[in-house]
DNA sequence: TCACTGAATGACAGCGCTGTCAATCAGTGG
DNA sequence: CCACTGATTGACAGCGCTGTCATTCAGTGA
């Protein structure tokens, strides 16, 4: 860290000087243009490389360039589904050289219109956004930025340009109808702070009208207003079982931390699983499928969420079309404890 | 999204006009500077919700404003480390109303190289790296580009500006020596892909120094070139026990993933955790501890680390004295599987 | 009354780059 | 040899904002 009030740092201008062309050109060198010379090119390189030249995007940003950044607004990085989403944004954004520009929610519409504001401000090239509950605001400034976005996570509310996700409604009835015929009658829910958490609240629903259609109800349902993890689903698990409520046959966690808690119960105080009791979760962690017996659960497809809704953005700047809606679906794991 | 050739968006120029005061006063009294009448700001910030506008920050920044973005290269988002750290840096740089733009170096350092040099361009008021191998190039820029700069995780070696972690060799050399104090003597290790994670490695490295101290060595040692997770320690405890080596009290592994893993294949193969095995870890993860027994392990303060990151660059840009080198430590968690 | 002070406002000149359109020039066919 | 074409190169004018340095003007004490 040079103290001497840092000798500004090279522009186009001394590159191009250097090279004796003009800036236009050299700005062309350096961005790939196709209509400039071999020759000239080198020159270029070489005069940009031997000062030390690095681009400024804000400027070429401002002057009408392309942007290559994207805003991204999750709720929560505690919660690993989001981390495994920005994993495949990230992936794919890099591979065509664009960068997350990260907003964490949590959970507050109101914090997370002051992000859009806010990412919106650096004119990104586009923005994902997992919706905590959007504010008119917030929907007036997306729309009227003229910019690709995707809204991920959920497909089940119309979106503002295009959205990528799966029906977690459709996840937890799914589960229930599997179990169902599966011949487990007595269903219980334990789950974590579900009043923020609307994805596990709509799975819950779903799992709910799943139930209804075979005649049937929850015997037993504990929710506890922490974030979901390991230990709350041991604590809610046990606290079902203490309860005295009927005692069910199977257990439907609101993810699977929480069902890989209640599995750590089970193990500690001797209920045999799956024969005692069953116990199905949500999200196909690793962690599940590694357990002494496999997690019953559903694998959703997060990285791919991310992935896909990179690539919706890149198609979109490419000028190509697509779809306002991508249902990346689900799928049922059945392990052992069920 | 209007498809007429998006009327673009009102500039400073238009909310100044409107509110009658010029470019500058509007200007002022938007980024609330305290030099503006109460009538004047009301003025102004009436005209630029009437007229719907959006700070340009792009222009801001270029005119020689403040940026509130801070680069943030780490090597991968796959090992729940990283998420972590992310979200203590996010958290305390959202505070400030700062934003990390994100890059992923995948481990390689010409991918980290390119990411610094991308980043940069955006002209952004910190950056704080995971370093994987800091090509000179790299080292040059970041200590020509005259902002802030924090090196996170390690402080085994000299930062170019900040750096901000924990000693590995030290924590490895921490557990070796309260093994051997409890009492244990034969150890073997189980790890990831240390080629690529350094981190482990010099864990492994202080782990044996600690032998050495006692008089002992490994009496087995599995690395396998994956990245890490419950399977791969589950399966590289089992290639540890079928491999005809003298049979250890204990096995220290890579990290929290790896000896969950390990305490699973105990689980499944009827191994008593500690009697018959002891298992130590690294990391202090929430799942280790939920374990029906739970791990021994040293706990990184993962998150701590992100949050000082972030709080040496926001000191910096403050003007305020930082310390080259913050030592976060970590601590030693007697569970139960050893 | 008058210089003097400090608060509020404004004029101006870029920040460093790129889009647009014009200019240049070697090569081509008639 | 000349008009014509396509490939390179360049001049120019901003992009939208903020730092710097005036300028204005009401209030103050002598």
């Amino acid at each position: 860290m040079s103290k001497e009030k840092s000798p500004r740092k090279p522009t186009l201008f001394e590159v191009a000087a250097r090279a004796g062309v003009s800036e236009i050109t050299a700005s062309r060198a350096l961005r790939g243009s196709n209509m400039v010379t071999p020759e000239t090119l080198q020159k270029v390189q070489q005069a940009a490389a031997s000062l030390g030249y690095l681009r400024n995007r804000l400027a070429g940003a401002l002057a009408g360039g392309p942007s290559n950044q994207v805003g991204v607004i999750l709720p929560s990085l505690s919660n690993i589904v989001f981390p495994d989403v920005l994993k495949g944004l990230e992936d794919r954004l890099e591979h065509a050289g664009f960068h997350p520009v990260l907003g964490i929610s949590n959970y507050d519409p109101q914090q997370e219109e002051q992000l859009i504001r806010n990412l919106l401000s650096w004119r990104p090239a586009g923005l994902v956004i997992a919706p905590s509950g959007m504010t008119d605001a917030s929907r007036a400034m997306l729309s009227g930025a003229d910019l690709p976005v995707v809204e991920i996570m959920d497909i089940d509310t119309d979106p503002v340009d295009m959205a990528v996700g799966m029906s977690h409604r459709g996840a937890g009835l799914a589960m229930a109808r599997h179990l169902i015929a599966r011949g487990y009658r007595r269903f219980a829910y334990v789950g974590h702070d579900i009043t923020n958490d609307h994805r596990a609240a709509a799975r819950l629903v779903g799992f709910k009208s799943g139930l209804t259609e075979a005649g049937l109800t929850l015997t037993g349902c504990v929710t506890l207003a922490e974030p979901s993890s390991v230990a709350l689903g041991r604590r809610g698990l046990r606290m079902l079982l203490d309860s005295g409520d009927t005692l069910p046959d199977l257990v439907y966690f609101s993810n699977d931390d929480m069902a890989v808690g209640g599995v750590f119960h089970c193990m500690a105080a001797g209920i045999i699983l799956p024969d005692q009791l069953a116990i199905a979760g949500f999200n196909g962690l690793e962690i599940g499928q590694s357990l002494p017996v496999a997690l019953t659960t559903t694998a959703s497809h997060r990285a791919l969420i991310g992935e896909t809704a990179a690539a919706c953005i890149l198609k979109r700047l490419a000028g190509e079309d697509t779809a306002r809606m991508t249902d990346v679906g689900f799928s049922l794991v059945e392990g052992g404890t069920s």
